[in-house]
RNA sequence: UGGGGAAUAGUGUAAUGGUAGCACAAAUGACUCUGGAUCAUUUAGUCAAGGUUCGAAUCCUUGUUCCCCAGCCA
């Protein structure tokens, strides 16, 4: 799976300081060594991801996997994969069974370390118990919307639930029915007994236990309580003795009550046991980091599920989604993830990346590792009148010039050929080295022709060209010496295989989707043309039978990938990402004038 | 207008009191059997104003701007 190499891409400090140690690297990474240096973990890292499972994993959630992973591996710690299922209205097996296929690509290795929340609910119900008889926490009959209310607002205090001082005893009495389901959906919930005037809107009596007759995917109709992400999360953590607990800065206001609950199940515990509440639970340290934004697209779950449910995309793995499924099948490789992770560095503040700064690791590997093939995504047929009828050579081609060792191929020559049509203009303008009218050009690895003749149809669209080649320059050297300003692909007509190539664009058309007229949705923003299929293209021959997801140089024209569409009789690929295109930006600034 | 965070070239990111550096992008040139790749050069930055200091992106003060929080979501 390439994995050593990403971990060599993925590790050690950026700048290649290693020898400083904690300079240039990441303010986790700091924290982290600094832990180790102070002991406080007792030398050990332990790091995990914990999605939930209600849709797809992104490009967003590649960045967190690398930074957990990566971590975990840089300090010879352990990586933990965990399901965070404690909502059961939208979490799906599909979703763990996606969340783990793209966890695994990625290269993260989780060993037999793989979680559910959900496992931990009798625990957590028992730490809830314990709460109660502490005096912490209490059974509440107000409503969802006189919750609101009591709660106040960012710059008025709360009010105290009126049923915030029952006794212990009704407490876990009522709790207890809750669990055993006595009570409709909405009807108590349990909350913490904290400060319904703390300024942090999070600490005022948060739920802890909500009532939902839900069928978990895992636990079935076990539960009909189920515990609140604030509740729940510090314990999956603790419990699985997580050191560095990383998450996103949404989550800085909720840090405090991470601490309060952990604090609040420990008081009245001591290290070695002893004493009625038994031994302290382990405290992990939560560290927040920035999400990623990616330039014109959209990284929500909930703006990928309507891209999704609404048909603007295919699915989920669409290639022009920013899913890790869909970038998979686009054809990136891990070894780019974790290029591109590293590149764009962990930080506290919002920033939206650059689609080149991707693209660039997507190219820097690809580069590097794929092997070049012919193909021509719109063909205009040429003919060699000077080159014998039926005549077929085989000529040597590389199949990456970055990698010897990838070794040669064979590629027939024949009388007809197919040419790129953009490769050929009748009046070429200033820069174009291309094939014109009696102008000479070499095709790759085969011979120099020059164009004799232009063959249009009725609407004067070129549909043939007429061209002589020279016997002398096989293989694509003059022995003159003589240069040509050209080296274009090729393909010959009777051998190509046909194809279909599916060109991608951004999906929406502003580097800010959400950056929309009053009234209107990011969908607004939609690309129309971030889908382009071309029917009838053909790659050269030696492509004839391979696996979906296998990766290709098309020369001269950028990196494909086969789609799983692809059958033994329709050949199907995706455009990845064209190659730097020189001649693309001269037209651009010669058409703007 | 409560609380919590954060501001370094167009973009991303280093520098942790001592020459503001790197990558991408852009521009120019060299080379080239991919107008690819590679190499070289150039453009361009510390949110603002004060202060401390021999010396400030870094420390202090004031201000500005941006992000997050009022789900029985995570």
């Amino acid at each position: 799976m390439g994995i050593d190499k990403d971990r060599e891409i993925s590790g050690k400090s950026p700048n290649g300081s290693e020898e400083r140690g904690e300079r240039g690297l990441d303010f986790v990474r700091q924290i982290v060594v600094e832990d180790m240096q102070s002991g406080r973990w007792g030398g050990r890292v332990a790091t995990r991801f914990p999605p939930e499972p209600n849709g797809y994993l992104h490009i967003g959630h590649a960045k967190s996997i690398c930074l957990n992973y990566g971590i975990a591996a840089e300090f010879g710690g352990q990586f933990n994969l965990r399901f965070d299922d404690t909502n059961p209205e939208k979490e799906e097996q599909e979703y763990v069974d996606s969340i783990i296929e793209d966890v695994r690509w990625l290269g993260a290795d989780w060993d037999d370390r793989l979680f559910y929340a959900s496992d931990y609910f009798q625990q957590m119900y028992e730490w809830a118990v314990e709460l109660i008889r502490k005096g912490k926490a209490y059974v509440c009959d107000l409503t969802g919307d006189q919750v609101r209310e009591y709660r106040g607002t960012l710059t008025q205090p709360g009010r105290e639930s009126p049923y915030r001082n029952r006794t212990i005893d009704e407490n876990l009495e009522l709790f207890a029915r809750m669990c055993q389901g006595e009570f409709p959906d909405g009807a108590k919930t349990l909350r913490a007994k904290i400060d319904m005037a703390h300024p942090n809107l999070n600490m005022r009596d948060p739920i802890m236990y909500r009532i939902l007759h839900e069928t978990h995917h895992r636990q079935g109709d076990q539960w009909c309580i189920y515990p609140m992400y604030d509740w729940a999360h510090g314990f999956e953590d603790s419990l699985e003795g997580i050191t560095h607990s990383i998450c996103t800065l949404e989550f800085e206001n909720h840090r405090p009550l991470y601490d309060w609950f952990i604090d609040a199940v420990n008081e009245g515990r001591t290290d070695d046991g002893s004493g009625p509440w038994g031994k302290k639970i382990h405290h992990p340290q939560q560290i927040e980091f920035a999400r990623l934004s990616l330039a014109y697209t959209v990284m929500s779950k909930r703006k990928l599920l309507k891209l999704v449910k609404e048909g603007f995309v295919r699915g989920w793995d669409d290639p022009r989604m920013p899913t890790i499924s869909g970038l998979r099948r686009r054809g990136y490789s891990p070894a780019a993830m974790w290029s591109f992770a590293k590149l764009i560095g962990v930080n506290k503040f919002n920033s939206t990346v650059d689609i080149t700064l991707l693209e660039h690791c997507l190219r820097e590997d690809l580069n590097q590792t794929s092997p070049r093939v012919m193909a021509v995504l719109r063909p205009l047929k040429v003919i060699i009148d000077n080159y014998p009828q039926g005549q077929v050579e085989e000529l040597d081609a590389v199949n990456n010039p970055e990698d010897p060792a990838a070794g040669t191929r064979k590629v027939p020559f024949s009388r007809e050929l197919y040419l790129e049509q953009e490769d050929f203009m009748e009046n070429p303008p200033k820069k174009f080295f291309r094939l014109a009218p009696g102008r000479e050009v070499r095709l790759r690895y085969a011979y120099f022709i020059t164009c004799t003749d232009v063959i249009k149809d009725a609407q004067g669209n070129v549909v043939e060209l007429h061209c002589l080649y020279d016997p002398a320059t096989r293989g694509g050297d003059a022995p003159d010496g003589r240069k040509v300003k050209a080296t274009l692909h090729w393909l010959s007509a009777p051998h190509a295989r046909p194809a279909e190539v599916r060109l991608y664009d951004n999906l929406f058309t502003k580097p800010d989707p959400e950056d929309v007229p009053e009234g209107q949705e990011f969908t607004a923003n939609l690309n129309p043309n971030s889908l382009e299929v071309l029917a009838d293209c053909y790659v050269e021959p030696s492509v004839a039978e391979v696996a979906p997801l296998t990766r290709y140089q098309f020369e001269r024209l950028g990196y494909f990938c086969v789609d799983p569409d692809s059958t033994a009789d329709k050949l199907v690929f995706n455009r990845t990402v064209t190659l730097k295109d020189t001649w693309a930006k001269i037209q651009q600034s010669q058409q703007q004038g």
